[in-house]
DNA sequence: TGCGTTCGTTAGAAGTTGTAACGCATCGCG
DNA sequence: CGCGATGCGTTACAACTTCTAACGAACGCA
């Protein structure tokens, strides 16, 4: 927490002012979206004019870039740390739940509707890939699930993504429908589709992850 | 197509003029996203002052408003129509996904990241819930899965949402699963993030889809 | 033919992002 | 300690957005 010893006076009060305008833009984003993010709006709010802000970002696009990955590396680490004590999916489902209960805004600022033009940098998506190697790494330690699937044999041969991961062909399939699956219910839910509908939302994700991990196979 | 005889000539006129209206915006949206919608480049594209399109919508928020209505309507035309020839969940799915993928930026407009404040209106709500009396149709018509699940119990008193179909528990889950699954599978294709994986998205749906029509069981 | 509704216009307010140029404080170095 | 370079925050401005107000002209209906 007090790591107030990052180098030069100058680097110190940098970091520490880039970090208290996300902190704003955190606020902003969780009350009223991401498309409502207004630079001018955070400046107002730290006391200081439009422009000063520039020192700091190059843009509205750099700010939220930083704030998507501040949002990436805080899923990482949740699901690392969910999983630190042994592969169990069960927990990292629930953790992956907490995380986006949270904050929904930041569970879409990952997963939710794409800018078109926009591509993530290099380290965005290797921040992914660390994500689906703790998912790959819970899904390797579960009981083997039923008989082989055809779509298994397809992600044997194109399954270029898990590389450098010693996963079978039905793991990295049962890997990449816990992802799906539960990306689907918690993106319904947090958008309120669910809202009115009557039925308890946690109820259908326990049942869910149920059936990832034990399927109806007898 | 050819219904040119609305009443009045004004009347005519305006409904044209909305139409064109929504018909620019739409191509906007498709390759700029909602966020990068603008009035003022639509006028410029047809040729007439900013001001003028008030005229037509209250303000940028009704004319998107009136797109998702649109966009609501045609997938419950679209599914509506695929489960004309009799129940089929298989053709509702590819129907589903074929929708989509015809104008990604469409799909995210209904279901996509919602803006906070934003509360749809009521005739809106009403086309989702013709679109899940759709599902519903399909799913009662399909043969038995396995054995009763806990859910299932939840939904026999939770499911106020499907009031006045008469469809059992188990038909409630297997829409609601219907939904969810193949949600989270196209927003994360449409949304870009199964690029690079190497896996075709195609069989992907497929094998999802097999699993919920009959899933393994025996 | 004439009257009223509706349309499109220009002008302008208030907001946004982002650039340019200018003081001034501060930090590091001699 | 003092001086110079670096960096911060400011105001001014351009270009853009949504949206309101007021005006003139065109159109439809009686």
């Amino acid at each position: 927490m007090g790591d107030t010893g990052g180098g030069t006076p100058r680097e110190r009060y940098r970091a520490q002012v880039r970090s208290e305008i996300k902190a704003h833009a955190w606020e902003q984003l969780a009350t009223a979206g991401a498309s409502a993010l207004s630079l001018n709006a955070i400046a107002r709010q730290m006391g200081l004019s439009g422009p000063a802000l520039y020192r700091y970002f190059a843009g509205r696009d750099e700010l939220i870039t930083e704030l998507v990955r501040d949002a990436y590396r805080s899923l990482a680490d949740t699901l690392r740390a969910a999983g630190a004590a042994g592969p169990d999916l069960p927990a990292l489902a629930h953790a992956l739940r907490g995380w986006a209960l949270q904050d929904p805004q930041r569970y879409f600022l990952v997963y939710g509707t794409p800018v078109p033009g926009y591509h993530a940098p290099d380290d965005i998506t290797a921040i992914a890939r660390e994500i689906m190697a703790t998912l790959l790494d819970a899904c390797a330690a579960l009981p083997p699930g039923g008989p082989a699937r055809p779509f298994d044999t397809h992600l044997a041969e194109h399954g270029k993504w898990a590389d450098g991961h010693p996963a079978g062909p039905a793991t990295l399939h049962r890997a990449l429908t816990f992802w799906t699956r539960l990306h689907g219910l918690l993106s319904l839910e947090l958008a309120g589709h669910f809202t009115g509908m009557g039925f308890d939302p946690a109820l259908f994700f326990a049942a869910e992850l149920d059936d990832l991990i034990g399927p109806p196979q007898d």
